[in-house]
DNA sequence: CAAATAGTTAAGTATGTGCTTGACAATTGC
DNA sequence: GCAATTGTCAAGCACATACTTAACTATTTG
């Protein structure tokens, strides 16, 4: 009985990366304009290296692009990551739609 | 610099149960209608006792529900936890999408 | 050049997650 | 009643996650 081997997909990826409260700040940020990672840090309660770390989750989940110039580093947003999450759901929504329609009657069905 | 304290909200529960490819496995089923916890861990190739705990991450979530006759619990969709996601998405969409439509613009004024 | 700034990397820690097994409880079918 | 079915609960395990500190490497700036 073991599970699935655990591949990573994109979903899995931009999932987990909006998971975290840090990481939707840091992108609430980035969504209102190019920053730095050590900008991103200030307000956040963390220190730079663990800023660092959630800018690389953001990266490769493709929600946030960074690239670096002298010592900086800066973030800017990346649609791809969102496009990735809309697309899940559209996929779905019009079934899930459908079913919640019928949900009453279905209820109905079942507790008699 | 202690991080944020850790109270979980709802948006940070729907990210987390879909951020699971088996949970998501278990919502696909679940959308096409109600199904009992042993039915669906019949594909999934863990133990009937991981599937009750995905079940219950899910329900925490608010994406689903569930409710027991006699000795079966039957899963149903429950839409509640994919709107908590719409609303975030479509909260954060349109400034999104100015920000891209603009990105190009950006990356020329930021880089001379 | 020296000192401050910005980031990277590695190692370590505490806690969380996904799973298992095994013991148990309740319901249903023969 | 007895056995099979369906689920629940509590431990425990391996691995992942979110942090930290500390040492290090650029790059600016005075």
């Amino acid at each position: 009985m073991n599970p699935i081997p655990n591949r990573k997909t994109n979903v899995d990826r931009v999932f987990h990366a909006l998971g975290d409260p840090t990481r939707r700040a840091i992108l609430e940020r980035v969504s209102s304009g190019p920053v730095s990672v050590s900008s991103l840090a200030k307000p956040l309660r963390i220190t730079l290296a663990a800023t660092v770390q959630h800018v690389q989750v953001l990266e490769k989940s493709g929600l946030l692009h960074s690239s670096k110039v002298g010592r900086v580093r800066t973030c800017r947003m990346e649609p791809k990551g969102l496009s990735v999450l809309e697309q899940w759901i559209s996929e779905r929504r019009s079934l899930w739609e459908r079913r919640f329609d019928r949900l009453g009657e279905l209820l109905a069905e079942e507790t008699d």
